[in-house]
DNA sequence: CTGAAAGCGCTTACAG
DNA sequence: CTGAAAGCGCTTACAG
């Protein structure tokens, strides 16, 4: 701390009185007179005092602040982070009113790696609250704060895998669903998707929701996993058209598979959206910039962040939090999508 | 803090010696011997025991944190906060092995909300060093730590603005040279500048630095100022156009504009890069989905970051730190460039 | 080499 | 209403 730094003892002295008055008078408790709360109120904001952090901390036990670790990938792909970045926005807005802060740390090691550190702060002492982002199959951090049921936790996460735990659940379940009813009404009968990797539960999710919701409709759903990269959007894309039944309609799980599958389709004379219909799964700029445009399940994930913010404030006020749904997808309309010929 | 919590009196009590004897033995310093030293180290890892952070933090002056506001657009434009995002990426990398922590804000309030949490952070010891970044002209934030010598603050920044506070400042100088100097080379003599808005600096560094640049090499330009939104790149280039000497090039600020200057240029039946070449100003996957990809100026954001964390970690350290470079721009090169027909 | 003590800046029962 | 005191968990001179 810098040498200048003034303190309680110093707007004790300046002002005449104790220092436990001038704590008092400070926080708004009793056992000060008026007269005496208003001239340590004076005094100490025309000194600049501000109470120190550590020490306030170290006296309430209180840190005013959030955990959270972000895992880096190593590759430098545009964007990503980007659900990272608006869901921290959120969270921020969430807990600023209440003075909080968040303690960040990004990691390229991972869930193990992520894990050390949330292991570090229960044991540090360093967060009030810890928000648990990007959980895979597996992930030790399930185990770690099962084993720490004191430590306040929540996950955003696919609510399948985190039982027990409290969870702001995603809507992909919802979100599949509302793609394929979509696609229905234009009169799709025969679509595919260009799905994640598998080992991303929400894929499975969706995967699962998708095939349940074209069951329903009487439709017909090829699905291919891969990557999130354009290559594969465009290699996928090119065995699905090459292959028996070419569907009508494609649902990609990612904004960039899905301009990959655009360029596919275009680059052998299928005109989109009149021969062929495309959604992506996440909104992006990317997605405004194609042409065409194209049609996009968007979410709100600021809003996410907000949700979360507020969840983990109760959390921290002693409350018992649940399991709560993220707030639901929205389907953007664009120029990729149309009718079947 | 959790109730469970195990301090220092606990590992002192367990292992039979007091509790300086054990911080010494903890911390690596002399004053024990090895037998009781490895005894206490032993018992300490059994027992879980992690320093408290805000203890620490009160005794030795020290909050292994750094500070950063962000003020994040009222507007939830896409990619809005990649900058940020990819920067804080390498700032945590460069002070993770040092054990420090981001301590993140996000304000839609402006430079005035932030310079007001970064004066807190500076009264309250909440960190040990700021990173500024988004400085704006007659920004509160330079008069804060100019009278706050004291605080440890870098500032990622345009050079000119920041005279005497430490600055890791943008190359935009350069970079904005370099592609006048690409375009140059490929036979363009006469080229225009959708340029952001005015009220930026870097706005105005790219201005000086294209002009200058384009007259030492005889070439002509016109440049106009707009929002970085992809109509205003559309009306704009229309605006150029349409206007007496059509250039053979554009160079736009961003890669929202350029998208907007591509589909200006496409709907008007120019065919780009034949009969006009675009070059946009930040990379990013739009320029990547675009058709045709954009040309683009890409910096390695994480780099910035990763070289700001470590100018930080050496002013903490107590060194005086002065005015370095970002790593330079570099030209990626795509198919919206060609040569002069 | 080791322990008792004071201190970091704050909060909060506890006596006057 | 007010002050002296103990405590949060750690570090660090200071005596033994």
């Amino acid at each position: 701390m810098a040498k200048g730094t003034i303190t309680i003892a110093d707007v004790a002295k300046a002002s005449g009185v104790s220092k436990s008055a001038v704590s008092y008078a400070l926080n708004g408790k009793p056992g000060v007179s008026e007269e005496t709360r208003d001239k340590v109120l004076k005094l100490a904001r025309s000194m600049g005092w501000k109470p120190n952090s550590a020490a306030k901390s170290l006296s309430d036990a209180c840190t005013r602040s959030i955990g959270v670790v972000l895992m880096v990938a190593d590759a430098e792909g545009f964007g990503s982070g980007l659900f990272a970045m608006d869901c921290l926005a959120g969270l921020s807005k969430a807990v600023d009113p209440r003075d909080y802060s968040i303690v960040l740390r990004m990691t390229a090691g991972g869930a193990a790696a992520a894990c050390r550190i949330y292991g570090d702060w229960i044991a540090s002492g360093k967060v009030d609250a810890h928000l648990i982002l990007g959980v895979e199959l597996g992930d030790p951090r399930l185990a770690l704060f099962r084993e720490h049921p004191e430590a306040k936790a929540l996950f955003i996460s696919q609510r399948e895998i985190t039982s027990g735990l409290p969870t702001l659940y995603s809507s992909d379940d919802e979100g599949a669903r509302m793609v394929v009813r979509y696609l229905h009404g234009l009169g799709h009968r025969n679509i595919a998707r260009i799905a994640g990797p598998e080992e991303y539960v929400h894929t499975l999710a969706r995967d699962n929701a998708t095939a349940d919701e074209c069951s329903k409709l009487g439709m017909r759903c090829t699905t291919l996993h891969g990557k999130y990269m354009a290559e594969t959007g465009e290699r996928l894309c090119n065995a699905i058209l090459d292959f028996g039944h070419r569907p009508t309609a494609i649902i990609c799980d990612t904004d960039t598979t899905a301009v990959g599958a655009l360029h596919a389709a275009l680059a052998r004379g299928i005109s989109v959206p009149e021969d062929f219909s495309i959604v992506a799964w996440d909104d992006s700029a990317a997605c405004v910039s194609a042409t065409p445009t194209l049609t996009a399940l968007h979410r709100d994930v600021r809003a996410i962040g907000l949700k979360a913010g507020k969840m983990l404030l109760r959390m921290i006020d002693g409350e018992t939090v649940g399991d709560e749904p993220e707030p639901p997808y929205r389907l953007v309309e664009r120029a990729s999508t149309g009718p079947v010929a």
